[in-house]
DNA sequence: CCTAAAAGAGACCGATCGGTATCTTTTGGA
DNA sequence: TCCAAAAGATACCGATCGGTCTCTTTTAGG
């Protein structure tokens, strides 16, 4: 890897922990600078806005957290169990959450919903991809009989995703990881109902 | 009324839609002298700086929105019914929030959460508010006897506004009101489950 | 009707914004 | 080792930021 590469990459990195922080609009060319240690006129070798950083800081983000929700996924074997996963990744978003600042994804989509198009494009397609590896797993649990036969999937994928974001919302504000924490023992308590009988 | 006093309103309820569609560091100054056709020396005049803006227009815009949550639990009955109603109010967000731009305390919540420590507070006393009315509603039920008495009355309150402040969001961001929508489904058919034997 | 106080306009402040052009330093392959 | 290309620093750009100061206009009570 040269060594513009290697410095691409670390403007990145940087930007998506000061971005899904303070937020797109609130970080400045100048935080970044400080941040990284690299001039102004250095970073602009490496990209041609920053718009471009904050796609690119994105999709970082969101690698990382999808990375772990993976990891977690592979542990669990029912699907039950792999939704609760999305939940779980966050039980810690206090002091620990997968990506310092939260959920990009809730971060993004709240920050562009009613501004910037391409950065909303990006928020958009992260919500896709979220809500398509839930329904892949709901729609594995009808088929092993986990599940009602008669079950809305897109309806599940859509509960499940706002009950995790929203949740990451409240405990995020009151500084308390306790909403996430008893949203999972109520999801939990919820997929029960949605169970095949046994 | 005297002219001071309805300029004052009239620039706390512009810049409030600004700042529920665009966020608070999005909006400038300049925005609003536009909105309202008000210069800079007019507005700091009344107002010491744009967060004392921000907190009164954060102030009015969550009355807007609590006031049409009242008038709509007025209506209603049941818990059951008076808990789906902080749904419903935004079952048409996409072309028709109770106030433009969506859920003002989300808006400002992940706006503010790892930022600006008086906003945040703002949030907070939103959150805590919206909570506390819920809780009463539930206890409500609890004592009518219409949900179980074994209830956890935070952990449903927190799932019912994770809910919805999650859906808002992914209705938002999506362009359709069918995340809140199902979601209206969704938690009427868990409330069922929470309900008492009849 | 008069006038003092309230309200607002206009011009200006230093700081910072995102972005660029040019010059210097570093890098790594021939 | 040399040297061209890659990488980065420096200095600068016009625009806009939040905020202030002063002057003019409007308002409303006596």
């Amino acid at each position: 890897m040269s060594k513009g590469e290697n410095t691409r990459k670390r403007i990145i990195a940087k930007s998506a922990e000061l971005f899904n922080q303070k937020g797109y609009a609130s970080s400045s060319l100048s935080d970044i600078t400080e941040l990284t240690g690299i001039k102004k006129g250095g970073i602009y070798r490496h990209f041609a806005s920053k718009d471009e950083i904050a796609v690119e800081a994105y999709k970082y983000a969101g690698s990382i957290v999808s990375g772990k929700i993976h990891e977690a996924l592979d542990r669990e074997t029912t699907a039950t169990g792999k939704l609760l996963v999305f939940l779980k990744v966050y039980e810690n978003v206090v002091e620990a959450p997968p990506f310092i600042g939260g959920c990009p994804l809730l971060n993004l989509a709240t920050e562009s919903d009613d501004g910037d198009p391409v950065l909303r494009e990006n928020a958009r397609r992260g919500l896709d991809n979220t809500l398509e590896l839930m329904k892949r797993i709901i729609t594995e649990g009808v088929r092993s009989g986990e599940f009602k036969a008669d079950l809305d999937v897109d309806a599940l994928a859509t509960f499940a995703l706002s009950i995790m974001e929203g949740g990451i919302m409240l405990s995020k504000l009151d500084g308390d990881n306790r909403h996430v924490r008893s949203n999972i023992d109520s999801l939990t308590a919820y997929l029960k109902t949605v169970a095949a009988a046994s």
